[in-house]
DNA sequence: CCAATTCCGAGCGATTTACTCTGTTTTCTC
DNA sequence: GAGAAAACAGAGTAAATCGCTCGGAATTGG
């Protein structure tokens, strides 16, 4: 059931790069350090975004990254599909659409099915911007952190 | 994202119990032959739900399993739950209260808390009363294949 | 007693995860 | 054109997890 570190770091590179959105190329250093994580290992989570699209490359000095798509029309889901190979909690109801042997007789197919929906929902709903607006409202609020009677409630 | 296979073989089994509820104590061997997998590894599964008190256990000759209580009253949660540890996608918005040092300026975070209450959702509003129930309508519907014309629609 | 059954824990091969390392190619800047 | 800054590519790897088996001990009905 748990999302893999390659979801949560990459899908945070994504609201990162969301942030910076018109503003020119970012290099993968630059997104690594604001995770704290490695380079390298960034380098393969953002190579898998490429490939599907997502992001857009410029190679060579001054080079980096940046959406392919305003954050706007990005959104979770084909992210998290991109990173992980697919979101579905068993792989008969992926959107593959593999569909198991004895499909009609399984007792938890019914379950599988309603729960993948409202996880679809949920991710296809979610857009990078809304992500980016959501972090930076958080930032607000954490900025009042001096003034409670603000920021609170 | 995706669920286990313990997940799966274990859920089955406990509606195969919920089936079969207020008819006495069903084997290993009756259960792991529903769903063609070994006795050893079933025992395992059961162990766990044994532990987490979703089903009572009778030793020794004629002994065998039942749920603990009526499977209106054991929701999909509780039994994932025990099979699994848990069903967070994410550690840090699990049931544990697991809280990551930087949760408070995670973009990802509001994503995570509404992604995991729309599962909640679903594994607790969901007995295996209810996948029992849908697993007979199921059965109703395949015995009426060869009058294709009620069955489909 | 004996057969059926749960209970317990160790073990194990295969896969996946979360990385690192080394090197190549491209492109900007001086 | 040289050199530096970057993306690109793919191999390797230690550790964890998964899916499952095995052997044996304890319990209980007949």
């Amino acid at each position: 059931m748990k999302l893999s570190t390659r979801a949560r770091y990459g899908l945070k590179a994504m609201v990162d790069l969301a942030l910076r959105y018109g503003g020119g190329m970012v290099s993968i250093a630059t997104l690594a350090n604001l995770q704290g994580i490695s380079d390298a290992y960034l380098e393969q989570l953002i190579a898998a975004l490429r490939k599907a699209g997502l992001v857009v490359s410029v190679r060579g000095a001054q080079g980096g990254y940046a959406l392919s798509r305003p954050p706007e029309e990005i959104n979770v889901d084909e992210v998290l599909q991109a990173l992980e190979g697919s979101t579905a909690v068993m792989d008969c109801v992926g959107t593959k659409g593999n569909i198991c042997d004895n499909a009609c007789s399984c007792s938890a197919r019914p379950l599988w099915l309603k729960l993948q929906n409202r996880i679809d929902e949920v991710l296809r709903n979610t857009t990078l911007a809304d992500m980016a607006e959501d972090y930076k409202q958080q930032c607000i609020h954490m900025q009042n952190k001096q003034n409670p009677t603000e920021a609170r409630g």
